[in-house]
DNA sequence: TAGATTGTTAATCGATTAACAATC
DNA sequence: TAGATTGTTAATCGATTAACAATC
């Protein structure tokens, strides 16, 4: 019996086993074990196994997965068994690389228009896609029913944004802004924030015992400027 | 006396501390408590102050943190205290909008040169930046003593990309490719696929308990076609 | 001093890993 | 049947939350 309430973590995996699934469909596979499953995502058997059983057995012991009931199951339980429509909010240099990107590259999901507050580039069009103004986006929400949406404007208009598109009806966002959104309990938020991606990167990429130790050091005596706490 | 061998989750909230002490200092604010930082973080205070404690005791009891204080220590923990160099490897739509937005968003970071095999892509200029053929990224990875890397290549050349730049002396990779990279130990990766993060987020977009009640329904009987495991 | 807030230790929660019976 | 691999329960590990003494 399924478990309700599934963890994010397991949650953020399915696609990643569905790609691989999609890859090895094409490649003829017809039935993988965990195992194998396990050298393709780097996520380990018996991970896997647990994730896929929060929704039901799908394999077949002593055998393995069939990759086509899998992917089939794994579309039905992510959602993705329709083709989703969505919208891109923001279409400066980075709304208009993730409207190419997903149009090209994600089978699953169509963008159906994109919008954007800046006159100049209302009316380009994006490999055949309308920039809209950002005021028609309630009415094409409404009109194609739109759950999920991609936010790309600047930090500073994120906010209003995210609030216009609820209100319409949107369930979810990918927030490429950097900012934290506050929105009401039941929509979900996905930050995807490169700044912050590529910046903790650099924390691994120098030897970090050496650079944490040179902070002890220097440290050493040093206090923070004592601000008065009441003034 | 402050812990080596921090986990990746601290890590990668240390970048979003910087940002609200940015946005802080540029407001003029010269202190902050931990249950501040929460409200503008989405973290709880807790959690804020023992992410900081690892590093040490940066703060005042009684009185908060000092933000420029605060932000110089983040600075050195995270390895941004001088400009990090990097480079981006794919020239395509998605490759360009990266660079253009970290040359422009990113003050920590300098983007050096991007690159490409596509002889049509190469001589282009990003914002006044070289796009050079692939082959010219060994020399310049340790001219400039590039330590981290972003690969937005497609796929089926992304592990021969991050080979080459390993190689040449590159230890950290965030990769836009959909694809799982195999790495040496001490490499480190970080996967920023979008369609994956869309995906998931679809999963959210919908009433999951109608979806996965309706999955329940469905399977009943139905068995995966049976493979015969030896043939 | 009284009030506020940190830094740190202990308790709790959740997610991953290990183990193994079920079964193809 | 013997071998393989799932599905599931139990054990472990790690991260978050709670509590509170230290102290500004």
């Amino acid at each position: 019996m399924p478990n309700r309430n599934i963890s994010k973590s397991v949650i953020k995996r399915l696609p990643i086993y569905l790609r691989i699934l999609d890859q090895l469909i094409r490649r003829g596979v017809e039935m993988i074990s965990s195992k194998e499953l396990s050298n393709e995502s780097g996520f380990t058997a018996e991970q896997i196994r647990k994730d896929l059983a929060y929704f039901g057995a799908f394999g077949t012991r002593g055998a393995g997965y069939n990759t086509v009931f899998l992917r089939e199951k794994l579309l039905k339980i992510i959602g993705l068994d329709s083709i989703t429509d969505t919208i891109v909010i923001g279409a400066g240099n980075l709304g208009t690389a993730l409207t190419r990107y997903n149009l090209t590259k994600n089978p699953y999901v169509n963008i159906v228009a994109a919008f954007d507050k800046n006159p100049r580039l209302i009316g380009n069009k994006i490999d055949g896609l309308d920039v809209l103004p950002i005021d028609k986006a309630p009415e094409i929400i409404k009109e194609y029913n739109i759950k999920v949406c991609l936010i790309s404007v600047p930090a500073h208009s994120a906010q209003e944004v995210a609030d216009l598109v609820i209100n319409s009806g949107v369930k979810a966002i990918l927030n490429f802004a950097p900012v934290k959104l506050s929105v009401p309990e039941g929509i979900h938020v996905h930050n995807a924030d490169l700044t912050i991606e590529l910046q903790s990167l650099i924390y691994y990429s120098s030897a970090e015992e050496e650079r944490l130790a040179r902070l002890d050091k220097e440290s050493k005596g040093k206090k923070p400027e004592r601000e008065k706490p009441f003034s």
